[in-house]
RNA sequence: GGCGCGGUGGCAGAGUGGUGAUGCAGCGGACUGCAAAUCCGUGUACGUGGGUUCGAUUCCCGCCCGUGCCUCCA
C-alpha cells in the first residue's frame, strides 16, 4: 500500500509521491528555546518522528530538518526577566529539549539548523524580496507586502478582505497595508541584533524557516510539518516569502499538521496551571508511556492528555513487555503488513496500536517455543516500527518513578528467596507476609513455572 | 462576524452504506496454596431533528454542544 497523507493545502488525503523517487525532504517547525518543552510541544515531535520512521522504511534516503529558533522576542523577554544571559538560556533550553525528546524515543532530525546561524541567508532572502517588489523598508523595519502576492492565503483559505475585517490588532503606522508582516525589525541597544542594509536589527518570526528550509532542502521540498496553530499566519507567510523570492515555485508539496493537545479536557495554559512539561512527567512515567499516549489518538484529532490516559498507556506497555518477557527470545521479523498499512494510511497510529494488542495476544496464546519466538518477533518488530518496545523487558519492569522507595534488587531477591523457603515449608502465612511487604513498596511478585519474577507496579 | 475541527458503549479510541475494531474498567469461568500474569465467555455505542436509500452511525440539510485560528505572539 502506498503512503497516503492528508495535505492541508488541498484538504484531502493524497497519495504521497516524493519529487525524487529515492529521496524525501521534510521540514518541521521546531521549538523556540526559551522554556522547557510541554506536552503540546511534544506531540508534533512524536507525530513527525512516526512519519520520519515510516519514510525511512519506504525510501532509501530522507533528510529531516527541524529548526531551533534561538532569536525571538519571547527569548529576549525571558532573559530580561530571569537575568540569565540569552546564550545561556538558549543553550540550556536546547539541551533539555534534546534530553526530553530523546526520552520519548524520537530520533534526532538529520539537520537541526539554528536561526542565529542563518542570519546572512535571511538578509539575502529579504534583499531578494525587496528587489522583486514584494517587500519594502520603513522606519528600520522591512515588511512583506501581502497585496503584492496575488495567491496569498491558499493554505489557510483566507481572503485578504476577511483578514482585514477580522483584524483585532492595531495596525502599525509604518505598514502600507494592514496585512503586511515583518521580515526584519530594528533592535534596541542591549537586544540581540545583526547589521543589515536596513540597520542593526533581527529577523521577524517567519523568515527564518523560509531561509533555513531553502538552505537545507532546496527551493521546493516534499513535506512541511508543524502544529495546526502554525497554518496561519506562520506557514502562510513562509509560503508567501519563499514563493515570491523564488518566482512562484512551491515551497512544500505536502503540508502536514497535527492537532492540539488539551489537558484534562481543558486548554493548556499557564493561568490554569495545567501546564505539563515533559521533564516533570518523566519523573512519574517512562518516556515510552508518554510517547504511546501521544500516539493513542490520530494525529489530526484533538488529543486530551490526562493522567488516566498515561496510566492506561503504562498498563498497555506492561502488557506488551510482559508478552515479550522471558524465554524464548523473539525471532527476527519484519513488521506485519497490517501494521504498515495502518501507518501508511495517513499515520493511523490508533489502528496500528490495536494491531500490537492482537500481536501480544498471539504471543500469549502461542504454543511451543518456535511459535512463541515467532510471535514475539512479530510483536517486537511492529512495536519498533512505531518507536516503541525499544528496551529490554526486564529493564522496563525495573523502572521506578522518581522518589519511589528504592529497594535494592539484592534486597528484593533476598526476600523472594526467603518467601520461596517459606512456601517450601508450607508456611504460607510467612510467604504472604513477604509478598505484602514487597507489594507495599510497589514490587509485584509473579510465580511462574520458571520461578518467581518481580516488577514494579 | 469570518475560516476550520469535533461529538462513537462506563472510559480511551479506530472504522464502515448492510455480518457492530482494539484496549482499560465491570461481570462470569479456567489456572493459582493465596495472588499476579494469562486464556475463555460476556456489552442491541455511534449528539439531535429531518432528507436520500431496500437499508445510515457512515452521504446531504438544519439545530444543539464543545473546541481551534483570525498577524508580531497568549
Amino acid at each position: 500500500m502506498p503512503l497516503e497523507l492528508y495535505n492541508t493545502l488541498t484538504r484531502r488525503k493524497e497519495r504521497f509521491e516524493p519529487m525524487r523517487p529515492d529521496h524525501v525532504g521534510m521540514y518541521v517547525c521546531g521549538p523556540t528555546v526559551y522554556d522547557t518543552a510541554h506536552i503540546g510541544n511534544a506531540r508534533p515531535v512524536v507525530v513527525f518522528d512516526v512519519l520520519n520512521r515510516v519514510l525511512r522504511r519506504l525510501y532509501p534516503s530522507v533528510t529531516y530538518v527541524r529548526n531551533i529558533t534561538d532569536v525571538d522576542d519571547k527569548i529576549i523577554d525571558r532573559s530580561r526577566d530571569s537575568g540569565e544571559p540569552i546564550e545561556a538560556l538558549t543553550e540550556r533550553t536546547t539541551r533539555l529539549y534534546h534530553e526530553d525528546m530523546d526520552a520519548l524515543n524520537a530520533l534526532r532530525p538529520d539537520v537541526e539548523p539554528r536561526a542565529t546561524h542563518h542570519i546572512a541567508h535571511m538578509i539575502g532572502l529579504i534583499g531578494t524580496l525587496i528587489d522583486k517588489g514584494h517587500a519594502y523598508a520603513a522606519e528600520g523595519h522591512v515588511l512583506f507586502s501581502v497585496p503584492s502576492m496575488g495567491a496569498y492565503g491558499q493554505l489557510s483559505r483566507r481572503s485578504l478582505d476577511e483578514m482585514i475585517a477580522g483584524a483585532r490588532v492595531e495596525v502599525a503606522p509604518y505598514k502600507r497595508d494592514a496585512s503586511d508582516f515583518v521580515l526584519w525589525k530594528p533592535s534596541a541597544e542591549g537586544q540581540p541584533g545583526w547589521d543589515s542594509p536596513w540597520g542593526r536589527g533581527r529577523p521577524g518570526w517567519h523568515i527564518e524557516c523560509s531561509a533555513m528550509a531553502k538552505e537545507h532542502l532546496g527551493v521546493t521540498f516534499d513535506i512541511h510539518g508543524g502544529g495546526l496553530d502554525l497554518i496561519f499566519p506562520h506557514h502562510e507567510n513562509e509560503i508567501a516569502q519563499s514563493r515570491c523570492a523564488h518566482d512562484g515555485a512551491d515551497l512544500a508539496r505536502y503540508w502536514v499538521h497535527n492537532g492540539f493537545v488539551t489537558v484534562e479536557g481543558e486548554k493548556m495554559s499557564k493561568s490554569l496551571g495545567n501546564f505539563f512539561t515533559v521533564h516533570d512527567l518523566l519523573d512519574e512515567y517512562p518516556g515510552e508511556a508518554i510517547r504511546l499516549t501521544l500516539m493513542s489518538a490520530h494525529y489530526r484529532q484533538p488529543l486530551d492528555f490526562t493522567r488516566d490516559g498515561l496510566k492506561q498507556s503504562k498498563a498497555t506497555l506492561d502488557r506488551w513487555y510482559q508478552a515479550l518477557r522471558g524465554d524464548p527470545a523473539p525471532a527476527a521479523a519484519e513488521p506485519s503488513a497490517e501494521l504498515l498499512a495502518a501507518l501508511e494510511d495517513d499515520l493511523n497510529t490508533p489502528l496500528a496500536i490495536s494491531h500490537l494488542h492482537e500481536l501480544a495476544t498471539a504471543v500469549n496464546k502461542a504454543d511451543g517455543d518456535a511459535a512463541k519466538a515467532a510471535a514475539k518477533g512479530a510483536l517486537l518488530a511492529a512495536g519498533q516500527a512505531l518507536g516503541l518496545l525499544l528496551q529490554e523487558p526486564e529493564a522496563w519492569f525495573r523502572w521506578a518513578p522518581k522518589g519511589a522507595a528504592e529497594l535494592s534488587e539484592d534486597a528484593i531477591q533476598g526476600l523472594i528467596d526467603a518467601r520461596l523457603a517459606a512456601r517450601k515449608a508450607k508456611n504460607f502465612a510467612e510467604a504472604d507476609r513477604i509478598r505484602k511487604e514487597l507489594a507495599d513498596q510497589g514490587i509485584i511478585l509473579e510465580d511462574g513455572p520458571q520461578g518467581t519474577t518481580w516488577k514494579r507496579g
